[in-house]
DNA sequence: GTCAATATTATTGTCGACAATTTTGGTTTC
DNA sequence: GAAACCAAAATTGTCGACAATAATATTGAC
């Protein structure tokens, strides 16, 4: 599932832009290492372009906070450290707490009808825990991806999918995130779901936020058990 | 006052640094105006530089959503739609109302006393009308701006300042915004420092919501006002 | 006279090469 | 032996030129 706010303009044009969907993909994959040097000519002869293409990629990438640069140096793949995360987390509360009350004030009936039947989909896979870990979550992801399409705000749908998903991915792909939550990740996005249905865009966007909050708590568990010794 | 998240690095070291700045400045303020296509030529030539950097720098324009571009044909100005407008406040509302109840947990209590004399600064502006509708809206601005920083949350800071302040303030810009509402703004301002003050995060939140809430509404009827014939 | 097809022009996209800065390696000196 | 200084190599930043695509103007046919 491609990950993108606009309709996917099927085969994009320019090479930069081809290559900046590559570059993410590899670096969010972790195919391009967390901290690596990320060095022009190399990669323009990796991809067979020139410098001038791939470096208007790296400046989109620069942009979405993948890669860091400074002038005269180069750039490197950023390395999320936990505060990061977390930050991402409390930043998804706010915005997507919004976008839930949103979704609940403006949703069609067709596309709330969807919605629930996505959540009986991953009930039944979590009943026949034909969950590895990495579905779940991409389930998880796609949850949140329509009900922040769901706003029908298109700014706040292009912060979340354009920059903050692509972040979180790169975190669970870097870490192994094999997430015990589904159960109740599952629990909460049924709440979630049934307040949007009752229109009740208080109470959604009070669930959106506790169920985000949850999340970020139980990352905040593993990074702990992960590093005792860090602050 | 530059509205930058990072400490501004003195002299911006490559060209296409330079000129997003410049560019992003000239389009904010209206100086290059709304719709209005790029010619890469005519822009390099007018700065005295190469398509190369101005390109990069352009591509960092698309990603603060300050231009549009469309492969093979360029790039135009955008042009703030009411509805945009609107969805920029709905998504400071969700923004800014975590900030300030982040703010009232991390904030320092000289950060806070800074805050204080920044809104007693105001109060002697107001009620000696000395304010040009233009420089108390900056005021606004910088007050909103402190309660941002003031949350710890760097990404948060970022995601306002180098994006969504731009677009206020390039609005701001385009239609006169002589505010009426600098009174009860200050006001609702001073409300939210007390509850800073207080350490009260919940409280904060809610009364910032009010408050971006309030202007939102009041844009809303200055656009009623100003067209009556649309939807 | 109007519409359509075609040729021309202009603009964007891409490339290779040069200049400037940084990094690295070596040499010298204390 | 270590530190500092200098030189060489590599990388980034910038530029001008070519290729490909889209917009415009022209010409022809009906």
């Amino acid at each position: 599932m491609a990950i993108t706010a606009e309709a996917l303009p099927e085969v994009t044009a320019t090479i930069a832009d081809r290559i900046f969907d590559q570059l993410r993909q590899a670096i969010v994959e972790g195919e391009i290492p967390p901290g690596s040097k990320i060095s022009e000519p190399v990669l323009a002869a990796r991809f067979g372009i020139s410098r001038g293409p791939l470096r208007e990629a790296m400046r989109r990438l620069e942009s979405s906070s993948l890669v860091e640069r400074k002038p005269n140096v180069g750039a490197r793949v950023i390395t999320l450290t936990s505060e990061q995360l977390l930050e991402i987390y409390v930043i998804r509360e706010a915005l997507e707490g919004m976008a839930a009350r949103l979704a609940a004030e403006h949703m069609s009936d067709a596309a709330i009808a969807d919605l629930k039947r996505l959540l009986a989909q991953h009930r039944n896979d979590v009943a026949q825990e034909e969950w590895q870990a990495y579905f779940q979550k991409e389930g998880d992801l796609d949850f949140h991806f329509r009900i922040v399409q769901g706003s029908g705000n298109r700014r706040l749908a292009n912060i979340l999918c354009n920059d903050l998903y692509h972040l979180a991915r790169m975190y669970r792909c870097q870490f192994g995130m094999k997430s015990d939550r589904a159960r109740d990740a599952l629990k909460e996005h049924e709440l979630v779901v049934d307040a949007i249905a009752e229109r009740d865009g208080e109470l959604a966007e009070w669930l959106m936020r506790r169920h985000i909050r949850a999340s970020r708590k139980a990352t905040e568990r593993r990074l702990a058990a992960m590093r005792p010794s860090d602050t």
